[in-house]
This record gives C-alpha cells, structure tokens and sequence, in this order.
DNA sequence: TTGATTTATTTGCACAATACAACTAAAACG
DNA sequence: CGTTTTAGTTGTATTGTGCAAATAAATCAA
C-alpha cells in the first residue's frame, strides 16, 4: 500500500519533472542565445563565476567530457569572455578564469534569468513561495544525494574535487 | 521589504533550479543514451506515448524548430521507432506515431526514469514526499503561465493546437 | 475558376555540442 | 631513471540546431 503509493508518486513526478525541464531549457535557449552566447558556453561562465576552475573540474562541474570543456573554452577565449593560465605549480593544469567583459555579460543574462524567475514566483501566491523555495532546496539535495551513489561522469577519472 | 525579500527568492530559485537542471539533465543523458537512443530522440518519442502528433504540434510541444524535428524524426523512423502518415484529409500534413518497438522502448527507458525518480523521492521524509509534488505541480504551472505570457517559440507562426 | 497568399514539411547550409580515441606533456611513483 | 598516471588538446564522427530556400497543398480573393 505504502509501497504502491511510493510508486504513483515517482511516475507524477517523472512527468512533471519532464515538463519543468522542457520548459526550463526553452527559456535558457530563449533568453541565454539573445545574447553574444550559447546556452553551454553560459552554463561554464556560470561555473567560472565564483572563482577559475581546471578544465577537469569544469568538466565534473557540468558532467561533460573534458575534451567538450575544452572546445567550449576555445570559443569563450575567442570571443574575449574566458581566459586561460597555466598553473605556475603543476604545469599541466590550466586554470579557466572569466574576463571582465565575461563578468559584465554574465551579470546581465543572470540578471534576465532572475527577472525571470521573479515573474514566475509572482504567479505563485506569497505564503507558498517559501515552501516552494524550501522543497526545491530538499529535492536539489536529494538528486545530489541519488547521484553520488549511482552515477558515474562521461569522463570516468573524476576527482570530484 | 517585500520587494527585497522577493528578489532574494529569486536570486535562490535561480540557482536551485540552475543546479537542479544540471543533475537531471545528466541523468537523463546516462539513462536514456545507454538505449538505442540520444536524449532529443527520446524526448520526441515521450511526446507521442499518448496520440501521434503533426510534425508542427511537436516542434511546438518541444519547442524547436520543425526542421529540427524532421531531422530527429528521421533518425527514430530509419531505426524502426516511429512512423509517418500523411493525413488523408490534409496532405500537407504529416502525422508521427510510434511503431510497437517504440513504444516498447520507451516504456522500458521511462521505467528506468521513473525508478531514479523514486529512488529520488527515498531520500525525502515519506511526510514531506507530496508536499513535493504539490509543490512540482504548481510551479509548473507557473512556469507554465508564464511562457505563455511572455515567449515565443522558435518557428514563429506557432498554431499552439 | 484562377492567381496570390498562407501553411506544413523537407532540404541545404553552417555551426555548436558531444564523446571517444589518439596524442603530448608533465608529474608521481618505484 | 623508466613506468605509470594525470591534464589537456586535437582528430574524427555523429547529432542537434536554426535560418533560409524549395516544394506542395490548402485557402482566400476577385
């Protein structure tokens, strides 16, 4: 019984998971590419915004395969939004960093997101929005949770570090 | 005040659903890739699980382009999982349905799907696991209401039907 | 009815995304 | 010092993607 309704949640929530990615990723394409950018060059700037990353931590960042990180990163460096620097210690390592004009573009599309999800939270009425900001933190965990002990990244040697 | 702590949420929601939308991206592609299928393929064949579909009606349904579509349709009719017919009424039209081996494909891939949902929804105190649905269900609806008034989908003269 | 317009789809083209395998270079290990 | 491991790039092939042009069918307007 327990178990039966275990089981009807998880197909509810694979569908509704379904529809909220599709939705999401369309309005990623639509207001990430109106900008001088791709929608996975933007998701490594997002990486980047804190602080620069090797290309391998990227890589683990985004479950993609370091030779994709780098072509990603050549195109970033072409258009004068990411940089690259050998690390002065261990010499293989390259440090992936943001340039200032990377910084400014970033800001800006993050900006337009936010706005975005501002729009969409409007919808939502005022006492609910802490409960909905609460379960997507627990359920944000949860995948986290599920991942680590299932899965295993494209580019197998990961360090996670 | 108000207004400031709505940001805030926003600001958070922003990144949550970023993170969010990474992890189950991945999850996808490791779950769906290890079939005889690339995710775009699979996503195209979920939207035809109940009715076969226009070629319009699914470029809209996934929000891509309707060459986009026709390409992806090639790919799952040359592998034998869907199948064209022209509308008899309507010769302009074309419909995609999936073939029985697609259908039993995509059941097969969607029962992996729904497990990882599961084995997701494991990690949540049993109390809390439909206040997370509850909580899926509205903000897609939001999300929802939201694309429909703000957004545009890529191949324009969208008849949305 | 016929000519113009709209609609549905496909194709040509160019480029981005992606992974795997082969390669280079540097570090670590014994 | 030679072997192995690790970080990254490049070659290759496939898929995904959108825009524009082409095709074909339906609709609309005189």
């Amino acid at each position: 019984m327990e178990n039966k309704a275990l089981d009807e949640l998880a197909t509810e929530m694979y569908e509704i998971v379904h529809e909220l990615l599709k939705k999401y990723q369309f309005r990623d394409r639509n207001q990430i590419c109106c900008h001088d950018i791709t929608v996975s060059q933007c998701y490594v700037m997002s990486e980047l915004k804190t602080a620069p990353l090797s290309m391998r931590s990227l890589a683990n960042a985004l479950f993609l395969d370091i030779s994709t990180m780098s072509r990603v990163v050549d195109q970033l460096q072409k258009k004068g939004y990411a940089e690259r620097e050998q690390d002065p210690g261990d010499k293989r390592i390259i440090y992936v960093s943001l340039t200032e004009s990377g910084k400014k573009l970033l800001s800006e599309i993050e900006e337009n997101l936010i706005a975005s999800e501002k729009e969409i939270l409007q919808q939502i009425s005022p006492a609910a929005r802490h409960s909905v900001l609460f379960v997507l933190r627990e359920l944000e965990k949860s995948v986290a949770g599920w991942q680590h002990h299932c899965c295993v990244v494209p580019g197998k040697n990961q360090s996670i570090s």
